[in-house]
DNA sequence: CGCGTTCTTGACTGCTTTCAAAGATGGTGG
DNA sequence: CCACCATCTTTGAAAGCAGTCAAGAACGCG
């Protein structure tokens, strides 16, 4: 497979998430199909969603990057979560009216509406196991601003990044897409904008990645991940 | 309501939590009065459940405190929830046969099964807004760790403690039971213990709290909630 | 080519941790 | 009923990681 660092904008990324989530057939392939033939696009930095607004239809993220966040009456803002492209958007399991959360483009974003799935069906699955990745990246972003330090934080959530975009073929074992600003990592890492810069450098100097025109290299996985203990999320046996 | 610091060990809490959430009728009552007949006990510091081993039968908390925890190698611990009176375990929305996390009682823990409600009964709604509200939770926990001071971050743990505990009915609006120690209250908020401690006695001597065998009173709950921009959080409209 | 945003770096401050030790508390058995 | 022990709480002093403030450099966009 080619390495792409550019950001695809049809759902073929977003498609191939899902698919790796749970072999879907004919129908579910046609269905996403579908609905990705009627895309939404958002510029960077707006307002996807409002928090505490009602929510509207539940979407797909078809390409660029997106995050949940919490805002500061101060001006202090907390990335919650980052979403992907093949990444699913206000999905409830139950009659929800408000939004838990804003929800904010990084990038330009492209999304189309979720198209509705046969019960069981391999598609109902893939979104099923979405929501629970979803859950247990909460939890890593839980134990990673309590316990890491800046230094750890970083490096376990490049992994973390790194391994999503996988999934969806937007990055490979070496070099993942970075459209974020350091001041949206600094968001996302609990940290400030500045400390990103430094702590950026030291991994550099420290000879673990590599950093140009929008694309990070990880040059040593293994000892990277041994630094943080870094496991990939489990959600089926 | 007379305010009882002490944990109740029947499961007259758990019910009355799942009764505010939605409620419940005859039928629902009946079932979980029933599973609360055969009670599980699990003394105080015990991982219920270990981090990666199959998830066995999902449960109810009757009584006591437990958490859920990551363990890091070196001997660091985050406690990424905590799990109150009327709290489930365990329940998964797709087949998962491994637990994302280790489970770890805080204190002397009952425990019963889960019983099956009836579809689209209010108990199963309870359930599902059970959940939502977990999530609501992990999402403070992730805003609270990122951005806030520890001074803040007792407040805002403080204050949302309190709310959960009064679904339960076993806080008022002014004091709550804290069976913690200030260690475990560190590695709930990415702290040290010591730090916990020098935080508690600036909160003291702020005369925003008080505490005196195992209860916390919040002296001016306006004050605290306004110096953490508290807001209880939504599930519906 | 010019302008705004983002990145980079330095100097300094300060919140939180670390290390250490004394004091309080509570449960248990004699 | 009290002594004893383990655990937990409290406090001080010093170190360190990350934040703040500020300004110049690089970058990208129109």
């Amino acid at each position: 497979m080619k390495y792409s660092p550019a950001l695809s904008c049809d759902g073929s990324a977003a498609i191939a998430r899902l698919e790796a989530l749970a072999p879907l057939g004919r129908a579910d392939l046609a269905l996403l199909e579908q609905a990705s033939q009627v895309p939404r696009s958002v510029p960077a930095n707006r307002e996807i969603v409002v928090e505490g607004e009602p929510v509207t239809q539940p979407s797909i993220i078809l390409s660029g990057w997106a995050c949940r966040v919490r805002h500061f009456a101060d001006g202090r803002r907390q990335v919650l979560s980052l979403l992907l492209p093949g990444d699913l958007i206000g999905m409830c399991r139950q009659q929800r009216p408000v939004a838990a959360t804003a929800i904010l483009s990084a990038t330009k974003v492209t999304m189309c509406a979720v198209p509705e799935p046969a019960s069981r069906s391999p598609l109902a699955q893939a979104f099923a196991i979405s929501a629970a990745l979803e859950e247990a990246y909460f939890l890593r972003q839980i134990a990673r601003l309590g316990r890491l330090s800046a230094y750890e934080r970083l490096i376990d959530w490049l992994l973390e990044t790194q391994e999503r975009l996988m999934f969806a073929g937007l990055a490979d074992a070496q070099r993942l897409p970075m459209p974020l600003t350091q001041e949206m990592i600094a968001d996302v890492l609990g940290l400030t904008s500045v400390h990103v810069n430094r702590t950026l450098r030291a991994l550099r100097l420290d000879g673990l990645v590599e950093q140009r025109s929008g694309v990070v290299m990880l040059k040593d996985r293994a000892r990277l991940a041994s630094l943080v203990e870094y496991r990939a999320p489990r959600v089926s046996g």
